[in-house]
DNA sequence: GCAGTCGCAACGTTAATTGTTACGACCACC
DNA sequence: GGTGGTCGTAACAATTAACGTTGCGACTGC
């Protein structure tokens, strides 16, 4: 499905930050998350630019400046952080339509994005079921 | 996510080879479903042949050749023609290793796979209820 | 033998993701 | 009021996957 790691990293920079400020610190930079995440810190502010959008975090310039949690990690699920990152839909329908006169070329589209439909929101309960909190706890789980 | 259309053109296909076969014909030529999908019967038939590999359909050489189900429609579902289809999984890891001196960078793999493994199977769950008779079922029932 | 179709390799096009560089905007601190 | 560190964002390259297209050999009913 040439799958991307945008929920991987997003869920990644959110647990780094809550950890770093249950440990006293004020604001994590870009610059430590993406050292973390072996990447790029860019990679990262746009990542957390997204995530700000949604509400989830909050940034500081300027001398001391940097990214804070907006809310607790224990309100915070995948699903927030999914439709924050993820704007398209799983499935594509056809890139060209079909052809109208044929009764499958002309009933396949609504059929299957009724289907589509069901199934996504199926996922989307999923995702809701596990916080940022989860994550974090399961993390520090690994062992050694 | 970069979403692909492999699976709505697949089920088309069988849809279609389906509904061509209850009208009394042996076989469908991947040229005939291109047209329905407005696409090119190449794509058809690397889709086709995809699905062959699963025991899905059969297909015939020579003249009068093309397409026919293995199965019933209704014993296919859409995971079947899925995991036919879509070799990957939904959710990527990072593209390179996080710092494993890192306590987040250590864990987040573990902890994402467990989580990723759970939905993924829920997914599959639900792609499991959709039979390919239920597909068709829906494409005949779109009004006009 | 011939015609029609599959099987498959090869290549081009398009699009999304990810990585990288560059630079202006911002602001706590001195 | 400078200064240094960081964000915000644009721009571009690299990589990858999906999709479309052409070409041609293989197969087989007639």
């Amino acid at each position: 499905m040439s799958a991307n790691s945008r929920l991987t990293i997003a869920a990644h920079a959110l647990a780094w930050i809550g950890l770093y400020q249950r440990r006293g610190h004020e604001v994590a930079t870009s610059e430590q998350i993406a050292t973390s995440a072996n990447t790029n810190p860019v990679v990262i502010r746009r990542l957390l630019g997204e995530l700000r959008r949604a509400g989830l975090v909050k940034s500081r310039r300027g001398v001391g400046a940097g990214w804070s949690l907006a809310r607790e990690l224990e309100s915070m699920t995948l699903l927030d952080v999914y439709e924050a990152v993820e704007p398209g839909p799983l499935f594509a329908m056809h890139r060209t339509t079909p052809d109208q006169e044929c009764v499958v070329g002309h009933g396949i589209q609504p059929a299957m994005r009724g289907i589509y439909e069901g199934i996504e929101e199926t996922l989307r309960h999923e995702l809701a079921r596990v916080t940022l909190e989860n994550v974090l706890r399961d993390v520090l789980a690994a062992p050694r």
